[in-house]
DNA sequence: CGAACGCCGTTACGCGTTTCACAAGTTACC
DNA sequence: GGTAACTTGTGAAACGCGTAACGGCGTTCG
């Protein structure tokens, strides 16, 4: 190798055999993760309209997934739905549920209460009842000590000792990139698992962190890219694609 | 299959041997070229310390990923650096240049000016000359006619008709769930090729169409999982990883 | 001047994910 | 009651991607 860094990648891990729930982990990948999460808010929807059961194909399309996608999905968390009658919806967003909310509430810090920050904030505030974002943290005094959608805003200074004190395991990461990476620092060493990172620059963490970049420019840059490619969808990745409405959805 | 769509997918592409740059569809796939952007945004700031020159394990180390990625994403752009010297900066950049931004200026619309997409307009204001957010769209009375960070705001309903006399491709989709599948559905019909989707559901779109969900709910629920897993870094995806900084970096 | 070192370009391999395809099961209808 | 048309669940192939490994070449030091 190079000469340094690992580089992230999980580590030795087995992964082996039955990826189900068992000892407590249980080992399901970040990419469907994703995608339950996705489920998740669909099936609420759809319990909002009344309906009760669904089919792994009609789920999909309103994933933008393929059927086998979602019945694979289910299966990987241990969730059966009934031949011939689909999933039953509520069984089927308990089963989520407990698997992406788990038992207690996890509280989020928000690291950089700017204009991104708030959106973010906003676009969360109360959303989920067992994830809320406890405390926010900001450099600007303007700011600090409001109280922004029932978030208090703490000074950047007392982020090691406000985040260990609530034991805050998570954080989105909302700076301007010149301190990104002092601030993951700082919330590595006061005990964060988990980073939302909307900066600019990649961040140096350790392996046991998890680390999600959502890499704003990054997006626009290859959507102006494949703008000019006339075939649309290039590769891969995630899927959202598909077209048109047309029969779709009997709906029970 | 299920009934209906096709799901993305390049169609045949032999893929092949040289994918380089050609007949003008350089066939690149869609986490290359995210990491081309960044690499960008990297060897711009390297230029502006005087960095001539740079390894390929040392971009790698800046950007998150491997040296054997970094010098396999030049492969595929057909660009060369020199043994023993590295990769030289002004042409490695003009190289990878050339290749996202293209050689005529592309303007971006902008559809839902609210907090979110103000926040994303800000992000954007002038960083790349020839990418351009050149127009906004709106419901809210309150900011039609408006120009926020020199961006025009319209009212929705001349949606369609402005995208399609200006030419625009590309856009960024920042609206209440809602409404985002009939906002897409009008950008599509205008001739869209490109979207940046910000909502909180999946847009069901012409496989022609390039779409990239930056799914914030997920990612912070993903987040929250992760967290309480305790081996952090999940599977696999896109790294970003790495871990302290200690002697790294010579820099010439 | 020669040899050893270090990096790049490239090919081959391995892994994870997604899709295909089929067995098993259940319901509804004739 | 039997049968036909659906579904789900799942093993196995296909695909894409990333990593490891190797040849080549320029540099540098003995």
């Amino acid at each position: 190798m190079d000469g340094d860094i690992a580089l992230s990648k999980v580590p030795g891990k087995g992964w082996a055999d039955r990826a189900v729930a068992q000892a407590g982990k249980p080992v399901v990948s970040r990419k469907t993760v994703g995608r339950l999460s996705l489920y998740r808010r669909l099936l609420d929807n759809l319990r909002g309209t009344g309906t009760t059961h669904i089919y792994s194909h009609q789920l999909a399309h309103l994933a933008g997934v393929s059927a086998a996608q979602v019945r694979r999905d289910f299966m990987v968390i241990g969730y059966s739905g009934s031949p011939n009658r689909g999933y039953h919806v509520d069984t089927c967003l308990a089963s989520i549920e407990s698997l992406l909310d788990g038992a207690t509430r996890q509280d989020v810090a928000l690291v950089g209460v700017g204009r991104l920050g708030r959106s973010v904030l906003a676009h969360f505030a109360g959303r989920r009842p067992l994830l809320r974002i406890a405390a926010g943290f900001d450099t600007n005094p303007g700011v600090i000590g409001t109280t922004i959608e029932g978030c208090l805003v703490h000074s950047m200074d007392d982020l090691e000792r406000v985040v260990a004190e609530k034991g805050i395991r998570i954080a989105i990461l909302a700076v301007p990139p010149e301190t990104a990476q002092a601030a993951a620092d700082a919330l590595v060493r006061s005990g964060i698992r988990s980073l939302v990172d909307f900066t600019a620059v990649p961040l140096h963490v350790p392996d046991e962190v998890f680390v999600d970049h959502m890499d704003i420019t990054s997006a626009l840059e290859s959507a102006a890219f494949f703008a000019r490619q006339d075939q649309g969808t290039p590769p891969m990745d995630n899927g959202v694609d598909n077209g048109s409405e047309a029969d779709m959805f009997p709906m029970i």
